[in-house]
DNA sequence: AAAGTATGCCGCC
DNA sequence: TGGCGGCCCTACTT
């Protein structure tokens, strides 16, 4: 058999060209010196074939024949055919049309032409005036009716930024909590199990405490009884209670005593809540457990409860803010679940609110508790107007991007508090928007009893997306949390006077420092954070702080073509 | 400046 | 039913 070639034994190799190519004239060259030797490939094929005899060199030839294909026509990463391509057109992106909508999950349009983003409403019936009240439902508006006024007023939207600290953490915001009676101070916690503390009114006042988790802080809640500390729940299996002041925290418990025995062993808690009430911190874990906390001796009691499917996240719970007998929780089986507190039992849920993907997030409404609010990953907000009513079905679905691959964190539609209708919800949304050229990603505000649109709120300086929103409990002000950052928007009409004439309002941070049961945020703190982002050097001219001026330079640059 | 990667759920077999 | 490959608009860092 005669010696063979590298290139001989290597399979046949065709390279599509696309006929109507605009490419450059070097890149023609390069594609005709490629083709030249393909053509030489498939001469010495052949010549091998001719010589190919017995039976083990048939084979061989066989193999050999597989032509691999390299096309170099333009085709379509999403579904790897010609004629198309899904990404971004400018600021727009275009879908692939094989594909069903990328918003509403129904096949026949794209995002751009879905019905849904053209009107939020599309398809929403809206809240009847009167629902058709059970005995029990009459009880509850008897009770409440009267402090809940019969107009509905108007949404007032904090759409302006106001003040910010760029790259606050070192990893994403996960979630953001105002504290209930210092009203300019700001919670925050990060992928790596750091907890911020930000005083956005002093706006320079800012913690970071670094050593209470090891990763993902899921979840916090600050505690009514002595609003100087709050309770948080990570990925690393434990739950603390952490002095703001001092940072100092105090470990609740560990799911994970003998450390690291695997992936399959390893326990997080995820969902998290405060009864009051009870004195009891609820958590939730990664296998579907739930666990009660006394606050007094701050220890685990009882027996843990299977409340989802075996080995399912429990991501969120929520005490109702009126019924302490009633629980509500959510995860990754698909299901929201409300609970009697007094009959905790596996099994024993009151109601099952089933989903189509993962519940992001389940929330009694904030004054009333008689409404409930979904946030899944199927892009749709449930509504159940009355959870005296029947709960067979949601009141009502609205259509609203936030399904996303990876790497963010899930978005929560979240009530506002001070909405005496329980109507208005904000939620990041994930699909961009071309805004003056720019791909920007709004926060929306969204009246769940029609499924409008209410507000969408962006700033061309915020090109990342704002997956982490909370609004405040008294004041007008929404706090989001965009990748590192933090934003706190305020009213324009309201605040259009103290317009941030000092670029003190945006702080701006390097990578966030450890920093561990010390209070910081004096002169000397700022300065080193302005050091650390100085040694970006180039950086520091395009990523200058703020707003008007730099806006539009910073836009376009991170535009996406 | 392109490539790498952290990362979570879904669906497939 | 479990393990594994594979993802449609990320946000970085090297």
């Amino acid at each position: 058999m005669p010696p063979q070639t590298r290139r001989a034994s290597f399979p046949k190799v065709v390279i599509e060209r696309e006929t109507d190519s605009e490419e450059s004239s070097s890149d023609e060259e390069e594609e005709i010196d490629e083709e030249g030797e393909a053509e030489d490939d498939v001469v010495e094929d052949e010549e091998v074939k001719a010589t190919a005899n017995d039976e083990e060199e048939k084979k061989l030839v066989v193999k050999k024949k597989t032509a691999i294909t390299i096309s170099l026509k333009k085709v379509c990463k999403v579904c790897k055919r010609t004629g198309h391509e899904a990404g971004f057109k400018g600021a727009t992106y275009v879908d692939c049309p094989m594909k069903p909508c990328f918003l509403c999950k129904l096949p026949g349009h794209t995002t751009m032409t879905c019905p849904h983003r053209v009107a939020t409403e599309y398809g929403v019936v809206p809240a009847p005036r009167r629902n058709t009240h059970n005995s029990l439902d009459y009880v509850f508006e008897r009770q409440l009716r009267p402090q809940i006024p019969k107009m509905k007023p108007e949404f007032i939207i904090p759409d302006q930024v106001n003040c910010a600290v760029i790259r606050y953490h070192s990893r994403r915001v996960t979630c953001l909590e105002f504290h209930p009676t210092n009203n300019n101070i700001l919670l925050s916690g990060d992928k790596k199990g750091q907890l911020g503390v930000w005083d956005f009114g002093k706006v320079y006042e800012k913690t970071v405490y670094g050593d209470i988790h090891d990763c993902i802080l899921n979840n916090m809640k600050l505690n009514p009884r002595n609003d100087g500390t709050v309770y948080t729940g990570s990925s690393d299996g434990t739950a603390s209670c952490t002095d703001l002041e001092t940072g100092i925290s105090s470990s609740l418990m560990n799911l994970n005593p003998n450390g690291w025995q695997g992936p399959s062993t390893w326990r997080m808690l995820y969902g998290l809540d405060i009864n009051s009430e009870k004195g009891v911190v609820l958590v939730a874990d990664n296998f579907g457990y739930l666990y009660t906390v006394d606050m007094r001796s701050n220890n685990v009691t009882g027996e843990p409860i299977l409340i989802h499917k075996k080995g399912s996240k429990v991501v969120g719970l929520h005490c109702n803010p009126l019924q302490p007998d009633l629980l509500l929780s959510c995860g990754n089986d698909h299901f929201a679940r409300i609970w009697d507190m007094r009959r905790l039992e596996t099994g024993s849920s009151l109601h099952d609110l089933p989903h189509k993907r993962v519940v992001n997030s389940a929330y009694f409404s904030p004054l009333s508790g008689s409404k409930i609010l979904t946030t899944s990953q199927d892009n749709r907000l449930r509504v159940w107007d009355s959870i005296f009513g029947s709960l067979d079905s949601p009141s009502r679905e609205i259509v609203h991007s936030h399904d996303f691959n990876r790497h963010l964190t899930a978005f929560r539609a979240e009530w506002d508090p001070k909405d005496p209708s329980e109507s208005l919800v904000v939620i990041g949304r994930y699909i961009s928007e071309n805004y003056n050229g720019t791909a920007l990603h709004p926060i929306d505000f969204i009246d769940i009893s029609t499924g409008q649109l209410v507000a969408e709120i962006m700033d061309p300086n915020i090109t990342t997306i704002s997956p982490v929103n909370k609004l405040h409990p008294c004041d007008d002000i929404l706090a989001s949390g965009s990748s590192r950052s933090l934003f706190i928007w305020r009213p324009k009409e309201k605040y259009e006077m103290e317009k941030p004439k000092d670029e003190k309002k945006i702080v701006l941070c390097g990578k966030a420092e450890k920093k561990s049961k010390r209070k910081s945020g004096d002169e000397s703190d700022c300065d080193s954070d302005n050091d650390a982002f100085n040694t970006k050097g180039k950086n520091v001219k395009s990523k200058k702080p703020y707003l008007e001026s730099t806006s539009k330079s910073k836009a376009k640059s991170s535009k996406k073509h």
